[in-house]
RNA sequence: GGCGGCAUAGCCAAGUGGUAAGGCAGAGGUCUGCAAAACCUCCAUCCUCCGGUUCAAAUCCGGAUGCCGCCUCCA
């Protein structure tokens, strides 16, 4: 796993691990970028999971900035209710998006005497300096600050491009610790009363004692490409005053807009929705693409990408499905060489991919390569019972690690159907022998009406129940 | 202006010294009542450009060009 310090660092996965994300600004909730960094996060969390080590989720929400205060505003509520309500969009996206349902939602609001406890220590330190009603933190008492490697302190720009005599603070590198409040704030009430005046906390302190509310001690942060300097700095400062030190920080880039593309999470899963029937499908396909490329590249976003990995969603998806109705064939208790050894293949493949810096961009290939054999297998005929077996194991094994497989929309098998709706199947085959095609259509159109949808193989009907 | 990153086919993308994975799109074929798939075959003598190092470079070094992020509030 790389640090963002430079190397990597190898994470002990024998004990407990807490995993911090910064999640998404609330006045934008459904942020792509976002997105793929909770997805890569949700990932690195089952993965350390199924390695065996304990692992606390959490996500960060800065629910007190200007940002949530102006959205919320613009929406004519207060700011609890706009921010309960986006916080239950965000909790559903999650839940769609197959987070693991153990991940924690923080807001920073829950958190207010911590933030301000933190602020007081970094003044009895003297780290830090009220001016004008705000609390600043001063970085040249930090002599770390800077080490990241993500900037050389010493050839920063600063006032570039900002007129300096904007500001009350010591130095320009400093940041805010605690921000006064304006009149309007205080006018709806939005202010914390403080031995400082009325004041709200910054964006740093929020993120950070949220992520300390929520998991007590931060191991693994996961950050946006944009958080790098100088946020990341700040929040290293803000825990190491309240004693905590995360082992490491990693950071994904952000998405390759191209023109005219919506970046719309609904239109997007739409986009990476597989058939037009599924109502659930896109969610698997936009996770699949989220996790597409390395995640730190940027990760394509136009149309033809998009329409790439919804295909491939699909492919795996309907890999799974053929397997699952081949597991009552029979056809011996061996299972054929190539297909251990295909199994064996996949399953090398991601365990070396996820230790390698969670590299799943290197896993697809396999996967593909995978899916390309089973379907072949599969669609000549007489593959064991067994071999399905093991090879929807392996797949499912995997998936408990990658979340894209979408196993609601897994074929029912004939035997579990409903008895109305297995004769009609079965009406329809005799029709379709018969070659009476009109009778077929209509009653493929019937048991649509019945809430199932039939495709034709050469192994026979595959019923999916819609 | 400074710092950092990236540049591989129509598109996405792997590949850090030994001669270009994989996918999408495209072409041809098999299968096919329809629909939806699937399977087989083909598709970069070359990795933005110019120099250099080396027996050997997409890979290392120098330079050019282009794109992206940060250097400032929000945070």
């Amino acid at each position: 796993m790389n640090l963002a310090t430079g190397g990597k660092a190898v994470v002990d996965a024998t004990g407990s691990l807490n995993i911090y994300t910064i999640g998404p600004s609330l006045d934008e909730p459904d942020d792509p970028d976002a997105w793929r960094r909770l997805v890569l996060s949700d990932v690195l969390a089952r993965h350390l999971v199924k390695s065996g080590a304990q692992v606390k989720v959490a996500v960060g929400l800065a629910d007190l900035d200007d940002r949530t205060l102006s959205s919320a505003r613009a929406a004519g509520l207060s700011r609890a209710d706009y921010v309960a309500g986006v916080v239950q969009r965000i909790t559903k996206r999650a839940q769609s998006l197959r987070l693991l349902p153990e991940t924690i939602f923080e807001p920073a609001s829950a958190s207010v005497p911590k933030a301000l406890d933190i602020c007081r220590k970094l003044l009895g330190k003297g780290q830090a300096y009220e001016k004008l009603r705000s609390v600043y933190f001063d970085v040249r008492r930090d002599k770390r600050y800077g080490n990241m490697h993500l900037m050389d302190m010493d050839k920063l720009s600063v006032g570039k491009t900002v007129d300096l005599d904007d500001y009350v603070k010591d130095n320009p590198l400093d940041f805010t610790l605690l921000k006064r409040a304006t009149l309007q704030d205080l006018k709806l009430g939005d202010v914390i009363e403080t031995e400082w005046g009325n004041v709200r906390p910054s964006w740093f302190v929020q993120i950070a004692v949220a992520g300390l509310s929520a998991l007590g001690r931060v191991d693994v942060l996961v950050a946006g490409e944009d958080h790098q300097f100088p946020h990341l700095e700040n929040l290293r400062v803000v825990w190491s005053a309240a004693g905590v030190e995360p082992k490491a920080w990693l950071a994904d880039r952000k998405l390759a807009r191209e023109e005219g593309v919506t970046l719309d999470l609904d239109t997007l899963i739409s986009q990476t929705g597989g058939n037009a029937d599924s109502q659930t499908g896109g969610a698997g396909g936009l996770r699949l693409w989220l996790l597409s490329a390395a995640y730190r590249k940027p990760l394509s976003a136009s149309t033809q990408s998009l329409s790439m990995w919804a295909r491939n969603w699909h492919k795996v998806q309907e890999t799974a499905c053929g397997l699952r109705l081949a597991l009552g064939a029979g056809g011996g208790k061996d299972v054929p060489e190539d297909v251990a050894q295909a199994v064996f293949d996949l399953k090398a493949g991601l365990a070396a991919a996820l230790e390698d810096d969670l590299s799943l961009h290197r896993y697809w290939p396999k996967l593909f390569t995978f899916v390309k054999l089973v379907n072949g297998w599969l669609s000549a005929g007489n593959f064991p019972g067994v071999a399905a077996s093991l090879c929807l194991q392996q797949l499912e094994a995997a998936d408990a690690v990658l979340g894209i497989l979408d196993l609601s929309q897994m074929p029912v098998a004939c035997d579990c159907l409903p008895a109305d709706v297995r004769a009609l199947v079965e009406e329809r085959e005799a029709a379709r022998k018969a070659k009476d095609f009109a009778a077929s259509d209509s009653l493929r159109e019937k048991l649509s009406g019945c809430g199932f949808r039939v495709e034709d193989t050469a192994q026979g009907p595959r019923v999916y129940s819609l």
